[in-house]
DNA sequence: AACAATTATTGATCCAGCTCAAGTTTTTTA
DNA sequence: TAAAAAACTTGAGCTGGATCAATAATTGTT
């Protein structure tokens, strides 16, 4: 538990409007105007111990999370209790549209490391909507982006495992680089068994690929540390027809 | 064309208020008295040709779809021009959410049969959206829904071949129930190339599960008509644990 | 620092479902 | 209504990745 620092009494006080996350939180594509309203409304500064919950499945919708840092997996259960990895959240990365539905959540969401987050809560949405008309928008934007990301994520799973991994780091580069960290040394917060659920494949196979990506000198591993040595053949890789026999539609 | 009854010069035209699609299309969840706003924005009785295309993946967000007749195949292509059935939409069912994230869709929809359909202009939305506070919740409502869709069509994934075609017929059956047709006969408008792509198996493999259905019992299948025979059956082949090991989580 | 628990690696075997192939039926077009 | 095209069925063999298994490396705890 932190308790230096009570921010609230600080004069300078981290706002939207001053946050260094301001251009990938919510306030993204939101006019300047609007982003102080947000301000005033949002929580800042909570924190989840690695292995807590933000949230559970089931429990009521109270609101979008913004990741300030730490990062977080979005799971989601089956009938009998199988977990199924449905998405991973980075610092600046919004979660909890999973909830918007039908004001229940559908997934859980659960630290990797410990977590420090923002929260706008589900009762000011719609209120905020009305005075400030960006909002609603921007939402579904972020929402339809989480469509998306799943539509991405079912074309990765025609392709051959190999693909999958390396789709897999690339897009997590990008994402780091996106928010300025370095996009070729990282720290894979997500272990081998998370991975496999996620791409949809066993973790011994996870594993054996990470290392055959190092034999061919594309990466360097150790633990979770990663190193990327070779973006591009990485990339031609994930890139290469390796599915079944190309189909030209009209 | 029909080119017949001029639907704007009776009296009695359909709006969005007594629409027989009422309380499953966009107004659902919408207060009545926002209904009525809704209608006058609409543009009815669009048609689309079997094969045609709704709208093409790439081109400009121009708005929100509800299917009045007919149905839909949404279609992701990836960089080989390979087709990945993202989704079926069905009379009463909304799309165009994956052209929301950045004005511009991400996918295809084309028409498996000839279909009506309504289209609420992209322009009138955020407009709306200031007026009618209700609007903005419903489409992120039903955003956060096709996401939701996505999730448990991953989590299906999971799972081996019969048990997906049995979810798929289930799934199907169900949605047909809601709008108020028959949920133990009917129509399948997709072929088996499709429903494989959707479902992510050989479309050899589906042609195979469904006669082995047959030989069971569960349904009865003559070309594209289907009827279910034994839906408790069907269920428990779709519950049934095929996948892995259960690892009860804490 | 030593122990315990979790997570990761690596090998060997096996099978669900893919691929290829060759008819058959249904649908479309002329 | 017949011919052509498209969609569907059914068989046979092959393989990518799952599963099982046994060790090794991390990470967390006392």
């Amino acid at each position: 538990m932190i308790s230096l620092s009570p921010a609230s009494t600080i004069k300078t006080a981290v706002t939207c409007a001053n946050c260094n996350l301001d251009n990938l939180c919510i306030p993204k594509g939101l006019p300047r105007s609007e982003v102080g309203e947000l301000g005033l409304l949002v929580s800042r500064n909570n924190m989840c111990q690695k292995g807590g919950a933000i949230y559970h499945a089931g429990s009521p919708f109270r609101g979008i999370i913004a990741l300030r840092s730490g990062s977080v997996k979005l799971v989601s259960l089956d009938s009998e209790g199988n977990e199924l990895v449905v998405d991973f959240i980075l610092p600046g990365e919004l979660l909890g549209f999973d909830g918007l539905a039908n004001d229940r959540h559908n997934c859980t969401a659960i630290a990797l490391e410990t977590v420090n987050y923002c929260h706008l809560p589900a009762a000011k949405i719609e209120i905020l909507a009305t005075q400030t008309p960006g909002l609603s928008h921007v939402l579904l934007q972020r929402s339809c982006s989480q469509f998306d990301a799943q539509v991405q994520k079912m074309m990765l799973h025609r392709r051959s495992a190999d693909a999958r991994v390396a789709c897999f780091i690339l897009h997590i580069s990008d994402r780091l680089k996106q928010r300025g960290y370095a996009e070729m040394e990282f720290r894979l917060s997500m272990s081998r068994e998370e991975i496999g659920n996620y791409l949809g494949i066993a973790h011994e196979t996870v594993s054996r690929i990470i290392h055959l990506f190092q034999d061919r000198d594309l990466i360097e591993i150790k633990s979770k540390q990663l190193k990327i040595k070779n973006k591009k053949e990485l990339f031609d890789l994930f890139a290469t027809t390796t599915p079944n026999s190309p189909s030209q539609g009209t």
